[in-house]
DNA sequence: CCCTTGACTATCT
DNA sequence: GAGATAGCCAAGG
């Protein structure tokens, strides 16, 4: 194992556990808090390669769609988990249950239809 | 080395 | 807003 994954997995390992309960970060935002800019695309190798639970379903993409394809297995379950933590999809893209602020109460009831 | 592959992104049309 | 395009960068063949 290269010395770069020892410490990047390490990094990003903490910054997606620091993801709170429903919401939701992109791997371009991971990679950035974690210290590494421009690394997005490693963000879920190193994922990947963590054997403790990690939230993996609080990373989505910049435009907060999710990463795997639309029928594959995991998109559902990533979808579930985060349906599980009262977050919804919208036209695909991820809205957390923030329920306190005008601004998301529009987007729920007002935003574009499914 | 050179080339390809991604659970990616920003920036054009 | 949906494609296309060009960057991005470690890994593995």
């Amino acid at each position: 194992m290269s010395l770069f994954q020892a410490k990047f997995d390490t990094a990003i390992w903490e910054i997606v556990s620091s993801i709170p309960y429903g919401q939701v970060m992109s791997y371009g935002e991971v990679a950035r808090a974690a210290g590494y800019p421009r690394h997005a695309r490693m963000v879920s190798r190193a994922m990947s390669r963590s054997n403790k639970a990690l939230p993996w379903h609080r990373v989505v993409k910049s435009d907060r769609t999710l990463a795997f394809p639309f029928d594959s297995k995991d998109y559902k379950t990533q979808k579930d988990h985060l349906l599980s933590e009262g977050a919804v999809l919208l036209k695909g893209k991820v809205i957390p249950p923030k329920k306190d602020t005008a601004e998301d109460l529009d987007a729920l009831i007002w935003g574009p239809e499914d």
